[in-house]
DNA sequence: ATAGATAATTAGGCTTACCTAATTAAATTT
DNA sequence: AAATTTAATTAGGTAAGCCTAATTATCTAT
């Protein structure tokens, strides 16, 4: 019914409208599938001619109700897939989300349902991106990215802003991970780095860059 | 590197010269992969160009030790997702062999390494088929199909030769699985229909059909 | 050995998903 | 408001995998 190319342009539709909250611009799309904007222009007219999107020539698209469920439940089944590699087959968090990039793409609806039921329902993937129910539903979150936080602020992380290896690597070099308490110390006014303490324990220092891509909630 | 169809016109190839034992013929291929003998004839050209088989004009195909390895490799993936989804997942064994077919695509050496981890190594898949290791290389299996036993045999069904679904569902109902011990007590010259004693209780009578496509071993 | 049947190949096309180069439209600078 | 830069579209192709129809090769029966 949907091609794996429908698929992975839905879903970059989604999750760059997601980051912007605009309409959705042909070189943005170009850029983040790696693929050449005239490519693009064709693709973004055949798909919008199956009603799965909305196109504005020359200003962008925006998905319609059907394609936002299409690419919601491939989302569902790519975080289903990364917490499975991670809980069951003992992968590291910069290592799933490659294969889950194949694996969202099998189709069969008993399959991730039952893979959902092994799992038991969880709730977020292992970067603690929340995971939509079957419908599509996301429960709602209540997470901000710790540089908004104050000094005295008190929180848990639970997820990461940014999702590449080296990010990753690099919070897990530093022992940080999901479910940490993290305290606000300090701030330094000059680089906004962050003094913070990990579980009422180790003194950390984080810059800038880190804490903008630090997701925490309260307790 | 190796294509979805590449992939499956291997593993095609693989299994028809594993039932005939002969080159595998242009039609036979395009039957079991149900695409015209025009396109059989294009493509196996092709990938004879990429020494994964010899073609011989007119004859019919054969793997390389190349193309055989992909195939193997393959199949070991296929019978290893079998594995996962009726022992973790609890499917029933006639529910896993589409879902595996799409399953076995996914590349990933590591995924494949954990998944056979996170199984314990099994050696056979849900049918009773024998699962090669990462180096390609099968156990080799003493079992052969019930029809050639005689009154008197006495023995664990251990694997099916027939693998439809129609089958599978039939050995269910008639509460038939593999580790059954299976004890011949008569043939019926007439239809060669046997009767059967299951796990020394229940007393049964298979047809010709069905032993045909039972396969059993020593205890 | 030849006719007829069956199997395989060739020729010519199609669709999907991409590409580059050229052109046009929109946004920025000056 | 022009000029320039940047973004988007159009035009014209390509490669992978498929198809049908026509032709040729091989096998089987008489
Ligand atoms: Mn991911
Ligand atoms: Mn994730
Ligand atoms: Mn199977
Ligand atoms: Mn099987």
């Amino acid at each position: 019914m949907t091609s794996l190319a429908e698929e992975n342009y839905l879903k970059a539709i989604y999750k760059l409208h997601e980051k912007t909250g605009t309409i959705v611009s042909t070189s943005a799309l170009a850029d983040s599938l790696s693929v050449s904007a005239a490519s693009i222009t064709d693709f973004v007219k055949k798909i919008a001619l199956k009603k799965l999107i909305t196109y504005e020539k020359s200003k962008g698209v925006k998905l319609t109700e059907k394609g936002r469920q299409i690419a919601i439940n491939i989302i569902r089944k790519h975080r289903l897939w990364e917490v499975w590699l991670v809980t069951k087959l003992d992968f590291k968090w910069d290592e799933v989300h490659e294969i889950a990039e194949q694996l969202e793409h099998v189709v069969s609806d008993e399959l991730i349902e039952q893979l959902d039921r092994h799992l038991g329902y969880p709730k977020a993937d292992p970067h603690g991106d929340l995971i939509p129910d079957a419908k599509g539903q996301f429960a709602k979150s209540n997470s901000k990215p710790l540089i908004n936080c104050t000094v005295g602020y008190k929180g848990k992380l639970i997820g990461v802003a940014e999702h590449s290896n080296s990010f990753l690597q690099y919070l897990t070099k530093s022992n940080l991970k999901l479910g940490d308490e993290i305290a606000v110390v300090a701030i330094e006014d000059y680089d906004c780095s962050f003094e913070v303490t990990i579980n009422n324990k180790e003194k950390k220092l984080l810059s800038k860059e880190v804490v903008k891509n630090l997701l925490v909630a309260e307790i």
